[in-house]
Formats: C-alpha cells, sequence, structure tokens
DNA sequence: CCACATCCTGACCAATCGGTCAAGAAGTTT
DNA sequence: AAACTTCTTGACCGATTGGTCAGGATGTGG
C-alpha cells in the first residue's frame, strides 16, 4: 500500500542531487541553470540525474517545497513570552546565522522572487502572509503597549529580512568592499545589527 | 575622425532594446534571457536586434556600464556640509526613490550580484569599494564627534542598501504580503524608514 | 548461484539557443 | 530620380538545451 521507503543508493544519490541542484539553481537562476552542470556537479551522469528527478522542473520544486518551511521557522519562534526587544533581536541573530549556513537557500529564494515568484506565488500569498500578519499583530501590540517604539510591524519585518539576508544574496559585493575572504565580517554584522535594532526599538 | 553622430532611427532603436533588454535580463537574469524574448519585447526582429548590438553580451555590458554610475550618484552626494543625519536620511530617501523609479535597474544588479558579479567585480573592488571608503570615512567622523550613534559604517551603508532596494528586488513579497497592488505601500515605507534611521542614528 | 529489481549509461531526439548572411526595403543626399 | 547609405528580414547554421530509450551493469533476496 504505502510507499516504499527509499535505499541507501536513492538516499546518497537523492541527497547529492539536491545538493548539487542548489548550487546551480542558486547561482544561475531557474531558466539559466542546465541539467549538465546539475548532472557534472553531483557526480552523475545526466540520464541518471533524471532518473531520480522526472524533469528540471521536479528538481527545482523539490528544492523549493523543501526549503520554504525552514525559511520561515525562526519567524514562528518569535512570541509574545520573552521581552519584546529580546525576542526580536535573538530573530534576527537567527536570521543572520542562516545567511552565514545557508547561503545558497537564501540566493534561491532571492532568484526566485526576483522572476515574479512563479512558483512560491501562491505560498507567499496564503501561509507566508498568515504569518507575517500574525507576528505583526503581536509586535503592534508591542508598540501600543509602549514595549517597543512605535514603528509599521510589517516594514520592520522587512527590513530584518532585508538586512539579514543582504549578508548572503549580496556576499560577493559586502566581500568586495570589505576586502574579506573569509566570514569574520558576519561577526561584525552581528554586532551592528544587534546594536542598530536595539537603538531603533527601545521606545 | 570622430564617431559618427546616431541617426534618428538608431536613437530609436537602440533605446528600445535598451529598454526591452532592461526587462528581460532583470527578471529571467544573463542566461535566462534570450535574444528571442529581447526581440520580442523590442518589436523589432532577432536579426535586427543584432545589428545594433553585436551580441548578447555586448547588450547586457551596455546596460550595466550605463547604470553603475546613476545607481552610484545619490551615494556621491552625501557630504559634511548639513546635518549629519538629515543628510543620511536624504540619502535613504533618494535611494528608496529609485527603487520606486528604476526597479528593473535594482533587480538587474541583483541578479548580477547573486551570479557572483562577473562582469562588474572589477567596478566593485574598484570604484564602488574606493567610493565607500570615502563615505564610511565620513560617517565614522561623525560618530567620533558624536553627531550620531556610534555604528560601523560600512554595515550601516549596507543595511541602507538592503532595506532600499528590498522593495524593488522583493517586490512580489512585499506586494504578495500587503495585499497591495499599486504603489501605495512606498510611501509608508518612507515614513517607517525615516523614523527607523532617525531613532538609529541619533546619538 | 539464480532470479529479479534497481541502478546506470551511450546514443539519440526534437526544440531552442546565439548568431550569420545575402538580398531586398527604406531613407538620405545630390 | 539616380546613386548611395542605412535599415530590415527570411532563411539558415552549428551548438546546446531538456528529455528519451534500449540495454547493460550492479545490487539484493531466495
Amino acid at each position: 500500500m504505502g510507499e516504499k521507503q527509499p535505499s541507501r543508493i536513492q538516499m546518497k544519490n537523492r541527497a547529492a542531487i539536491m545538493d548539487a541542484a542548489l548550487q546551480v539553481f542558486s547561482t544561475e537562476g531557474f531558466r539559466g541553470a542546465t541539467l549538465d552542470q546539475i548532472a557534472g556537479a553531483s557526480g552523475l551522469s545526466k540520464p541518471n540525474v533524471l532518473y531520480y528527478f522526472s524533469s528540471k522542473e521536479a528538481m527545482y520544486e523539490a528544492l523549493l517545497s523543501t526549503l520554504l518551511d525552514d525559511w520561515l521557522e525562526p519567524l514562528r519562534q518569535v512570541n509574545g513570552d520573552g521581552d519584546p526587544i529580546e525576542e526580536l533581536v535573538a530573530y534576527i541573530m537567527l536570521k543572520l546565522k542562516m545567511s552565514r549556513d545557508l547561503p545558497r537557500e537564501s540566493r534561491l529564494f532571492a532568484n526566485e522572487i526576483l522572476r515574479g515568484a512563479p512558483n512560491i506565488i501562491g505560498q507567499i500569498e496564503g501561509p507566508l502572509r498568515a504569518l507575517v500578519d500574525e507576528k505583526a499583530e503581536l509586535i503592534r501590540g508591542w508598540s501600543e503597549e509602549g514595549r517597543i517604539a512605535k514603528l509599521d510591524p510589517y516594514h520592520l519585518i522587512f527590513s530584518i529580512w532585508a538586512t539579514t539576508q543582504h549578508y548572503a544574496d549580496f556576499d560577493v559585493q559586502v566581500r568586495g568592499i570589505l576586502q574579506r575572504e573569509d566570514q569574520a565580517h558576519l561577526t561584525d554584522a552581528e554586532s551592528f545589527l544587534s546594536e542598530f535594532y536595539r537603538r531603533a526599538l527601545t521606545p
């Protein structure tokens, strides 16, 4: 009845393909990526890649659907339990950590949005909007209680996304300006964003 | 001796091609864009497009070289004459206006950076870095004089780029969340960013 | 070691890609 | 209107694209 559990070979090769596809799609975009590139990066032959994923689009959608949930997880964890400013700063630090640890995923989303988000527009207008609405309401409450500064909660969330994802999406530009080859500048970014948002948010 | 001045037909068609190319490159990226798309969007035949620009890459480079200067112009205008905070807020407003008026240009740059900036890495590590170094030094001076808050000037500039360009690059996401079809949300963004940065920058 | 399912590949395909070219259409100059 | 330049195009090219397929290699359960 149920689906067969994947063999060890399936597990290994599917993972290798997803990793290679993430690498290629995130830098080249969907249309710019080729099956040959993905096959080469995964160490498999092109027909073998298509043995595991029926089409280029299937691979792309598999990537997107897997990643969207993880991407929003930090925002879900924001709640009204702790101190509002600490809560928001913790969220910012978590998002910045994702830019450090998962830059390719960030660039994949950026590419998708730049194209007009044809494959995730439904998720944006559905679950994403619902989650943002919920958290915006929470933040608005904090504002009205005087626990944080009075700022539009939606644009505050946008600013957090923008400032944190910038270090993944525009990595090349940031490095080119700071003349850094390592990731040490992300420690500076952490200090900056923490201080920056504390100043802006303190009533 | 000198170069011939372009005819009226050349002016019109070159402009039409550049506009169409900007449209296509900014959403599809360099590799994803096709000459057929550009030809179709410009209203010219494919061979005729190649009569005005010798190759796809020539069109792309023509776009980039034209736009890089304009893109940095607002930063150049930041100087030590006026009040530091007003100076920086004016810069932010100018950058936001560019996101409103020139969103395709912003997305073109974003696409180029995402790919690793193969065609403008030299400009980034050269003129761009020099300009940022200069303005960062100016901002650092303001910090040390106590005229604005003590914040890393480089990361402050990054945050300004990120928060303003976000409204062009992630336009689809912003609209999907705010349920707006017009550009009214950019007025809200203006208010938000003005208040946000004034709070963060005031010593 | 046999039988069967899974895994893998070289050869191949139609469609699309960026780009060329000869020749005609349209514009300009005299 | 003749002579000349500029502009435009249909037809075409080799290369690359995403994808197929028959058959062989490899792994696995009895």
